[in-house]
DNA sequence: GTCTATACTGAGATAGAC
DNA sequence: GTCTATCTCAGTATAGAC
């Protein structure tokens, strides 16, 4: 009926070049809040181009699988964690727990960081992510008794809340829960004086992906 | 060059019927032992077939979708988790807790029923598994807090714990690690005098599937 | 450095026989 | 109650252009 010019199919504007370690770190951060919200199989690399905004093929092109994609996720991560946990460390010793808890909330901010910790931990019977994250898990542990100097009692606490937070931020507690259903109570001790700082952090609406 | 009847195809022998209602229950169990060691979408309802003996359309027809399957695994995992729970609490309510925590590690025995649940708990972003996984969530606190009537702290500690133990069992952490590495300390903590018992049940060998 | 086109495979689900 | 055959779509990965 009209003419055919018209009719524009919307170019899909190519990704603006940037510099390879660069647009390797943007395409990491989209692929960390992918895995963490749908986990390792229930991702693919579709998602996480879109959410990077390249084409799907190129986010293969640039880290060979998918699988390899994730333990990279994986190793950025817990480079994170580690370096957020050291830099908590400096001051007095006596209220040097509670300041790695508060890093350890800081870490909510990057969506899915932990969500996709926590999918990986869950893969231990993966024949090449299970021994990667196996390896991971025992340099966080490594580093709370040695480097954080924390008595074994202590290390262990620290890790069990740290797990519950992860399980709560992954049930995205805070979306569908008002400050009825029991729940609310059991957030204030998880994440005292906080809730809304979590809260903020949980994605509400549907993503990109 | 021989004769035909010999060459057998080794009939894949149909599986002896079953009542419908048994049937059932051993698809659930075996499609809790793979949920839990795949996670849910790296599953596959023919994993769930093959593990259960039956055929792959035969699971779909039971349960309508791999979606349903996998709701109903859930409900059967925390019936049997509060069940455990209920059963433990008979006695003193001074070592309650104590029961109660062994009552935990006692589900341990059944293959992917703790990993199914960490699974589903870190699906809270599905629109229809997220709903269902924080329902089931919600239940086993106020189980807690009111049936079996711990304070919040209490409740905070003991499911903190608990998702630890989730964690250290997912990764499948005595199938890989010796006695060194650190890691013995901390399962002592988590399952004191019971390292052995967990261990068995972690699945050493590839599964069938 | 980034895309389009496409080959290939795997997996959920349906149809219908026994 | 259970299977075989099969349709169909989604998703990883490759080839090759720009």
């Amino acid at each position: 009926m009209s003419s055919v010019t018209s009719t524009l199919p919307a170019t899909p504007l190519p990704a603006p070049r940037m510099a390879a370690d660069e647009r390797r770190e943007s395409i990491l951060a989209a692929a960390t809040a992918v895995f963490g919200a749908k986990s390792y199989a229930g991702t693919t690399t579709d998602d996480v181009a879109r959410a990077a905004g390249v084409s799907q093929p190129y986010v293969v092109r640039l880290f060979g699988t998918k699988q390899k994609l994730f333990l990279a996720v994986l190793d950025r991560t817990v480079g994170k964690l580690l370096a957020a946990f050291r830099a908590s460390m400096a001051g007095d010793a006596e209220t040097q727990p509670t300041r790695m808890g508060e890093a350890y909330l800081g870490l909510l901010s990057e969506r899915g960081l932990l969500q996709s910790l926590s999918a990986a931990f869950l893969l231990g019977g993966d024949p090449e992510i299970g021994p990667a994250a196996r390896a991971h898990f025992a340099d966080v542990w490594r580093f709370l008794r040695t480097e954080a100097g924390m008595g074994a009692e202590t290390a262990h606490l620290f890790l069990s809340q740290g797990m519950l937070i992860n399980t709560l931020v992954g049930l995205r507690v805070g979306t569908e829960y008002g400050a009825n259903s029991g729940m609310t109570e059991l957030f204030d001790l998880c994440v005292p004086d906080k809730v809304d700082v979590i809260l903020a952090q949980i994605p509400t609406a549907t993503e990109p992906w």
